[in-house]
RNA sequence: GCGCUCGUAGCUCAACCGGAUAGAGCAUCGGCCUUCUAAGCCGAGGGUUGCAGGUUCGAGUCCUGCCGGGCGCGCCA
């Protein structure tokens, strides 16, 4: 995998040993963009750091640095500024040559990596006693970005989709679901919501009702068939519900991707035992616990990992840990990645200790929390309706859809219904998707309505509009008979600025494979489409000569192209007209 | 009480292992359409990066203390 920085870094790396004598793993060239585009193109900010240690001058030691790197194809200029900054400015023919590559070969738009890695990413995870809400609604789409990422990137990626199938609540919910006749129970399901309250109402005021559930819950864990059966009939239900929710919202997850909490029931047993074994297990007041030094609690004293209840039941913490020993030694993880609200951060690291400890995954396997905060609304409190309640999935998202249509028949209302309900779709779900991910992932996110649907400023419609306006100049000169360009020559510094911003996908792409933060993508294609507006400004294409009207129609070409993958990795397709 | 996390322009957010003059959008004000989608572009104002120290050539970023918000901390998930 080689990207400009990458490049860049390997050049200057060398210089920098070779005028210090010092060895290559000790050197860091620190290469970055320019601050400012006076600057150059890139610039190395490493000299500084190691100047001091050999007792030179900065600015002398970036001499000799500069001296020593090879005359090469990529870099046309050095300059040494400030107290020892090496700035870098890339030369055009390299840019040129580097976009003609590109355009006859858009798919070396994302270099792969040189060593893939077995990646299991476990993102989504409802709980199907309950409809989907909003509170599932950040790790569904931001796990779903990680994954197209890092699968884009040349990883093998695994999906797990942890789901909630198991649990006390069951018994109550298919209590319910055995005193409703047929029709009733398949109208009754329709709004899992309603389902719930109404079981949970009666488990609350029926005292009968109640020890039935209770019964039920054994019944279900000494896998009574009848008590399975219509155990499993929720649960299909319920799956279809998130399904649809998936499909709506576009995120690839599917029923083989689901990989449920009662998946590792009968492993429960052994991973007590097996802690056992390491000598790892306490008794406390009646539980079985893992106490780690790590993990103090109140004055000092140890913090327990509850891993059994006194009654023998187990605990989300053991179900956690069979999962990881199947993903690190069934899936043969290299690194799994949960993505789950930050609230549970906690919870992970006592998990991931405990099983580095216990052995259940190797040493090497890197087990990551990618946390995210909470949805806020417009008051900045969690996201709730009116009166409280929680907001369900799919009547958000329908909600957007909805605005989106009085949105672009405000804007377009010569365009025919049907067109503007498909595009509404596409904008209304796209506006909600970007909005969250364009934010740094870690922090609490307001939503907002107005914001998210504008198509001014970092938003998804903003980007559409991109994509669409250089559809539209594509099919206007095709008219003519012109197709866009493989032989790219930039003139204009409009132009050179968007071919740089191209050839620097790959880069932000290698990063976001390292953290995981989609916002650094949302990031990069909003300053990409901006790029290309001023280009779209400034360089008139249907004015232009010939040779130079094939060029900029493929720097147009190349810009959609990169919209265009850059969008699919958010989980968002792209519309040729708005 | 202990732990995690956040605090950046009026608002919503950026800032790649510590780099040069902290950037966008909204809102406000002022320009640009007989020319490729004006759903756009250009410009102006707006900041003691919560406060106080420290580390160093250099701190929004690292360390310490304080102030303020959010969250978590034994048998729910």
């Amino acid at each position: 995998m080689h990207t400009i920085k990458s490049r860049l870094d390997v050049i200057v790396s060398e210089a920098m040993s070779q005028a210090s004598g010092m060895a290559a793993e000790e050197i860091n060239a620190q290469v970055i963009y320019a601050t400012r585009p006076e600057f150059g193109d890139y610039q190395a900010n490493g000299v500084m750091a190691i100047a001091k240690r050999l007792g030179k001058k900065p600015r002398d030691l970036a001499q000799e640095v500069v001296d020593a790197i090879p005359g090469n194809d990529l870099i046309a200029k050095l300059e040494i500024a400030g107290p020892g900054f090496i700035n870098i400015t890339l030369a055009d023919e390299w840019l040129n040559k580097q976009a003609s590559e590109y355009r006859i070969a858009p798919s070396n738009l994302i270099a792969r990596l040189d060593s893939p890695q077995t990646i299991v990413v476990d993102y989504s995870s409802p709980n199907l006693a309950k409809e989907m809400h909003v509170g599932h609604l950040r790790g569904t789409i931001i796990g779903d970005a990680i994954v197209r990422i890092q699968s884009a990137l040349g990883n093998n990626v695994i999906r797990q989709n942890h789901v909630g199938d198991w649990g006390t609540q069951f018994g109550m919910l298919i209590a319910h679901l055995e005193s409703l006749g047929n029709q009733e129970a398949s109208r009754s399901l329709a709004d899992l919501e309603v389902f719930y309250r109404e079981a949970k109402q009666r488990f609350d005021s029926e005292p009968e009702f109640a020890e039935t559930a209770r019964s039920y819950v054994v019944k279900l864990q000494q896998g009574d068939p009848a008590c399975l059966e219509a155990w499993q009939r929720f649960i299909d239900e319920s799956l279809g519900h998130c399904q649809a929710v998936y499909d709506q919202l576009g995120v690839a997850l599917t029923q083989d991707d689901i990989r449920a909490e009662s998946f590792y029931n009968s492993d429960l047993p052994v991973i007590i035992e097996d802690l056992r074994k390491e000598k790892l297990l306490t008794e406390d007041d009646g539980a079985n616990c893992v106490f780690l030094d790590e993990f103090k609690g109140k004055d000092g004293s140890p913090l327990p990992v509850i891993v059994q209840k006194r009654d023998g039941g187990y605990l989300y913490a053991t179900t956690d840990l069979a999962a990881i020993r199947f993903r690190g030694k069934e899936l043969k993880a290299d690194r799994i990645l949960y993505v789950v609200d930050a609230r549970q951060s906690l919870h992970f690291q006592q998990v991931f200790a405990v099983a580095h400890k216990a052995g259940f995954v190797s040493d090497n396997c890197e087990l990551t929390h990618i946390a995210y905060g909470t949805m806020m609304g417009e008051d900045g409190k969690p996201f709730k309706t009116r009166s409280g309640d929680t907001v369900k999935l799919r009547d958000l998202l329908d909600e957007s859809v909805r605005r989106a249509f009085d949105l672009v028949t405000e804007k377009n209302p010569d365009l025919a219904e049907e067109e503007r309900h498909k595009i509404a779709k596409t904008v209304g779900i796209a506006a909600v998707k970007y909005s969250d991910l364009s934010k740094n992932r870690t922090s609490d996110y307001i939503f907002d309505w107005r914001t998210m649907l504008s198509f001014d400023g970092n938003t998804a419609p903003y980007l559409l509009y991109a994509f669409a306006r250089i559809q539209s100049v594509i099919r206007r000169l095709a008219q003519e008979g012109v197709e866009p360009g493989n032989d790219i020559t930039v003139t204009a510094d409009a132009e050179r600025r968007l071919v740089l911003k191209i050839s620097q996908f790959s880069e932000v792409l290698q990063q976001m494979g390292k953290d995981c933060y989609p916002n650094q993508l949302c990031q990069y294609l909003y300053e990409l489409s901006g790029t290309f507006m001023k280009f779209y400004e400034s360089c008139p294409i249907l004015k232009a000569e010939p040779a130079q009207q094939a060029s900029r129609l493929g720097v147009a070409a190349l810009t959609a192209e990169v919209l265009k993958q850059g969008l699919n990795l958010l989980g968002i397709e792209p519309l040729h007209k708005m």
